[in-house]
DNA sequence: GTTTTTAACCTAAGGGATGTAGGTTGGTGG
DNA sequence: CCACCAACCTACATCCCTTAGGTTAAAAAC
């Protein structure tokens, strides 16, 4: 009986492929299992338990999206970082939905502080600071953007938006705008305020 | 053996208690069944499946939200009625956390159509609308507004901020101000571009 | 009030998932 | 080659979901 060489990163890319192809609800530690032709109980020599496992492709999807929002921000500012950097959040979405609804989770304080999160959070300070803001509001501003994003992509997604895909196409955009006049006029407080 | 006098409105709102205290996940027919001291699969009479009920947590939930919300803006329009607003949303999600969670589900398309998902929609029309925006902008400024919002909301709770409570109503004033100026910039675009 | 009907409840059953404990064995190192 | 160890398996207990058919409380009909 040859071994099926399971790792943890092997576990939770296959994971996320599985969450891409059957929702993100799909993925248990007995269609992983199945995915490898193991034993469900084999998992737990390298996962401690389902939980554990959701929490790693929760970082898996954390990498990959701070992969391709450090190409979609590279070498731009502003409004054109904006763009680059919204459409790496949107592209993920609709290109891998399983992993994307991954990190809607509640993050465990191990994903919470891991690289792949600082990563991503890094390149959004990155963004709002080539607006030119004062240092005290990268942290309110990084935010605002990330939950404007991910809202939007998650409220369609769950069909809280009754859409057409031209109006869903210009509402993004808009949105875009919207998020770029509000980075320019945002107020120069400093932290004394 | 006297009946529990089930109804579906009963489930709903009796398992979005349940959510409240032990988490949406924890959420099932069975965890419902002896809420009520019957047998799960009395269940079944009432709703179809274990979708079918937490369906309606959901629109039970957005009938909730839709009260607060109402009252929230009444009376008010511009920026007050915006913190109104965003202030209904926040206060929800902290004394309701399981209902509120229920919202973020991928909405049926009973729960879309429902008077309940109508309503809350309205009512984030009626406070673009108090910004003077072109018509044909209202339901992108909506959802702009929503998605930031609701967002902003679920990035707290999913602990994708590294936060301390100060810092984090900082972080939401700024946002309602950074939606304040983009609405009252709200290019006046007409249907024809 | 009594009888009949109906749907709300129950039991039984089948299938699936999770995770622990202890056993077996493939692969590695000496 | 042998010893060791961790990766795998089996067995098991517990829990969940849902269907089918049976029982009965409550409503409707007389």
């Amino acid at each position: 009986m040859a071994r099926a060489n399971l790792t943890p990163e092997r576990l939770f890319s296959a994971a996320a492929e599985l969450a891409d192809l059957h929702g993100f609800d799909s993925v248990t530690a007995s269609a992983v299992a199945r995915h490898f032709g193991v034993q469900p109980a084999s998992l737990y020599s390298h996962v401690r338990d389902r939980e554990a496992l959701l929490d790693g492709v929760q970082r898996f999807a954390l990498g990959e999206l701070g992969e391709r929002v450090s190409h979609g921000i590279a070498g731009r500012s502003g409004s054109e970082a904006l763009h680059g950097f919204a459409s790496a959040n949107r592209e993920y979405a609709q290109e891998r939905p399983g992993a994307w609804q991954a990190l809607q989770r509640t993050a465990s304080t191990e994903t919470a502080t891991s690289p792949q999160a600082q990563r991503v959070s890094a390149l959004t300070i990155a963004l709002v600071r080539g607006y030119g803001l004062h240092e005290s509001q990268y942290v309110h501003a990084a935010r605002f953007v990330g939950a404007a994003l991910n809202g939007f992509l998650s409220q369609s997604r769950a069909g809280a938006f009754d859409h057409q895909e031209t109006e869903l196409a210009q509402s993004w955009q808009a949105m875009l705008e919207a998020l770029d006049r509000s980075l320019r006029s945002w107020p120069a407080k400093d932290a004394e305020q």
